[in-house]
DNA sequence: TCATTAAACTGCACAGTGTAGTTTACTTCC
DNA sequence: GGAAGTAAACTACACTGTGCAGTTTAATGA
């Protein structure tokens, strides 16, 4: 790695560390190269503004969150079991520092610049892989869904709205214990209503 | 009506527009003064620092959105009657720009001022009156509820997953259908899982 | 009805601070 | 010897908050 490479790392773990903690606009570029212990000049000749910045690093930190993700398919296990992994590659962010600190980065940005929060949004959401899932495990008759596109909305919205936005705005982190007993609990809520054996919703 | 209070009015008025346009960080006394149509030595005459100003307006915003909520309980109904009901006055919210745009511009202070945010979320929840309505049903025999602090939140969840948070992030309002409908699939799930003659849940 | 008075508002200048981004003159290292 | 880095000063703003001379407003009281 030369010298060049070595230095943009560095900017790079400075500036992600200063917009964290600062957000955009608390962020000045003089803190950034001091951080990186870098000159200044040195942060402009690797990015061209802030702006360009900012957004290197959103790219570079969903990338990197991304690419750790799996979606567990296994038709031999219990079906309670498939939910249970299943809720925990969601889980799996929601316990991840640098998502949560990523993710709050992002979305105090949205005032000033929408589009970043929508585009953040749509490239973060596991929706479409749990759907296909929840599709999959139809056809083959373990479970009852006839929308799977709303099913994967609620699933993802009983664990989200219990582990990520609370979180996300108290600025912590969850633990394990604490994910598990909400993806269960998520779980059960979604057997109930579509599990195989489940009673047939009435109308009213 | 004194020409200083006409003069607040409109100070607080522009201060709304412009926060909740460009954020904190975005807006300036300047432009709010101009907007005004006030001299910027008003707008200090009447706020001490843009950091008063801009807790005063949340706090304007909040009573005034929170004066509007009642939760209704009426056991005389069909108990999913009654959940959409519940349900609505959270969709209420969700279909009422005020909210929307306040939730939005705190939201967005996270990073800056994470109290704030936690502080508002904590005002405007109505976590706890769901809570209670589900507690007297569940007495009352016409639900099954063993945990009501859980249900409640899975039941807010399911709706403010679908109907807030990504209409929060996208700055958008929904309209009613939009909104009914996922209350009503909210509520279908609800009692899939806490309705009287729900199946009982099995372990893995 | 009309002068008086106190409080509020205006408009402008100003200090002080902070920012993004540039330039310059010098150094280091491959 | 040339490409890249450094430190520091500099430009050109924008912003918060203050000071002050002069004007408007509305109510009072003779």
């Amino acid at each position: 790695m030369s010298v060049s490479d070595r230095k943009k790392k560095q900017i790079i773990e400075a500036a992600i560390a200063e917009f964290q903690e600062k957000g955009y606009a608390g962020t000045s570029m003089d803190r950034i190269s001091e951080r990186a212990q870098v000159s200044k000049r040195t942060v402009y000749n690797h990015f061209e503004s802030k702006e360009v910045l900012f957004h290197e690093i959103n790219q570079f930190l969903v990338d990197q969150v991304n690419s750790a993700l799996e979606i567990p398919y296994d038709n031999t296990k219990p079906i309670r079991e498939m939910l249970m992994e299943l809720g925990w590659a969601e889980g799996a962010l929601l316990i991840n520092p640098c998502f949560m600190n990523l993710a709050r980065m992002v979305m105090s940005e949205t005032i000033r610049d929408p589009a970043l929060a929508a585009d953040m949004e749509a490239r973060m959401t596991l929706q479409s892989d749990f759907e296909a899932v929840l599709r999959r495990a139809s056809e083959e008759g373990r479970l009852s869904v006839d929308d799977p596109a709303v099913a994967a909305k609620q699933f993802l919205g009983l664990i989200k709205s219990r582990g990520f936005f609370p979180n996300l705005y108290a600025a912590r982190v969850p633990d394990r214990a604490e994910i598990d007993k909400i993806i269960a609990e998520s779980v059960d809520m979604f057997m109930a209503k579509y599990g195989k054996d489940a009673s047939r919703p009435r109308q009213t």
